[in-house]
Parts: C-alpha cells; sequence; structure tokens
DNA sequence: TATTATGTATAAGAAACTTATGTATATTTG
DNA sequence: CAAATATACATAAGTTTCTTATACATAATA
C-alpha cells in the first residue's frame, strides 16, 4: 500500500504508544499490529521501521532485549524510564495536532 | 516556534483546504491564516511555504495571478480545475489518517 | 531612526521516509 | 515435495519535506 504524506513523521508516537500499551514488542509484531488496527490501511515498512528503532533506543527512549523463538530472532523493545515520560510528551503533541488540523479543515457551521 | 515533527506532510493539504474556502488567498495571508486558527500554534516559515505553493503550481493544482497593493507585490493563488477534485482526495486521506491515529492512540476503554 | 510588519524568494542541510536488496528460518500451498 | 508465503532482522541509495539562514524591498510603528 501506498501510505499518504500525512503520517511522515507519525512513526515514533505509534511506536512509543504501542510499546506503552503492550510492554514489549518486538518490530515485526509492530507492523502487524498496526496493520490490524487500521484495517490494513497503513503498512510500516521496515526500511521505515527498523532504523526508527534504532534512533529511539540510541536516544535512550528504548531499551531492546533479544530473544530466540522458534529458532528464529528477535528483538523485544520496550520503553526506557526517559521514555516513559517522553511518550506522554509525545501523545500530547498528537493530540494538539489532531485538534489543529481538525479546527484548520472543519467546515464552517451556518446558523440557520 | 517549533513546530513538532507531526506536521511534516501536511501542509499541501492545510494550503489547498484554505484555498478551497477561501477562493484566493496570497503566501502571507496563508501563513497568517494558519496561525490565526491554530492560535498561534503553528506556523508556517517562509522556506516550507513558498517552495510548497510553486510546487502545487507546477503540478497544476494551483493558478497563480499577481497584484500590486500599497506598492507592494502579492500573488494570488487559487484552486484549478485538477486541484479543487484532488483537494477532495487529500482530506479524505486527512480524515482517514486522523481516524487512524486515533485508532493507534485512544485508550482502551474498560467495561465496569 | 530603528525595529517590526508586510511580502516574496532561494539555498544548504537535516530528518523521515520509499524502494530495493540481502540474509535466514518456518510454514503453507499447489 | 517444491515453491511460495510468512516470519524476522538489516542497510543503502535516493526522494520528499521540512528547518534554518539569508536576501531583497516597502510600510508602519516605537
Amino acid at each position: 500500500m501506498k501510505n499518504s504524506q500525512l503520517y511522515k513523521g507519525s512513526l515514533n508516537t505509534i511506536i512509543m504508544k504501542l510499546l506503552e500499551e503492550n510492554g514489549k514488542m518486538y518490530g515485526y509484531e509492530i507492523t502487524q499490529k498496526v496493520k490490524a488496527i487500521t484495517l490494513g490501511e497503513l503498512q510500516i515498512t521496515e526500511g521505515a521501521l527498523y532504523p526508527a528503532l534504532h534512533k529511539l533506543e540510541a536516544e535512550g527512549l528504548l531499551d531492546v532485549e533479544v530473544e530466540k523463538v522458534d529458532n528464529r530472532l528477535r528483538k523485544y523493545y520496550k520503553l526506557t524510564e526517559s521514555g516513559t515520560k517522553e511518550t506522554v510528551n509525545r501523545l500530547a503533541e498528537l493530540e494538539d495536532f489532531i485538534r489543529n488540523m481538525q479546527s484548520l479543515v472543519q467546515p464552517k457551521l451556518d446558523i440557520i
């Protein structure tokens, strides 16, 4: 699928929110979860996801823990303490963003 | 002001929606309108705005018309026929985007 | 007189992505 | 049983969209 340009910049927030909600997740799991929640509309590509996870880890917002399941590698990510705090800010920013976009787009009401 | 990363990719949609609503606008007017509607929260910089307007024009979505007001230049932009059609799509995409982001972020409701 | 507001523009660089490719194992389908 | 799909991670090249800085010019305000 071709995601709209609008999603650009929202990936970090999505990752952090999912981790806040689910405790720990691995990359592939995140892509499937997002796909399920958005009914297939938003597909996160690996080319976007893995660099994003690595960056969040480098920033100290995520911790990683490797597990081997069914002879396959999994890297479980979870929020650090700092990441948990930052998630609150990111979600507040998202709410402001959505509110502002709705203000810009909502049709003016005519009083009859 | 420092706008959140979230706004990345939304400028074109904002411009087109404002032009749909107001018929014709010039660049500076767009920046002021957005600032007013978002109560100062979203500041569009010239470095983002003018290249965006030029690109939309190059794509045939906007027409431009130069006017001189108070000895100062103004470039009024308005949607072309093609731009009007495309605006419908962009606004639908925005609605989908907002809906998906809310699905991803909305806290699960507990039934008591 | 200096700053702020109005008005447009571009150039260099950063950030977040897409697209393509690579590697490897497990499971399902024809 | 072979081939395709699903699972699982990763990176590199290129594109798009933005930020930041700079430039020019007139009008209004402090």
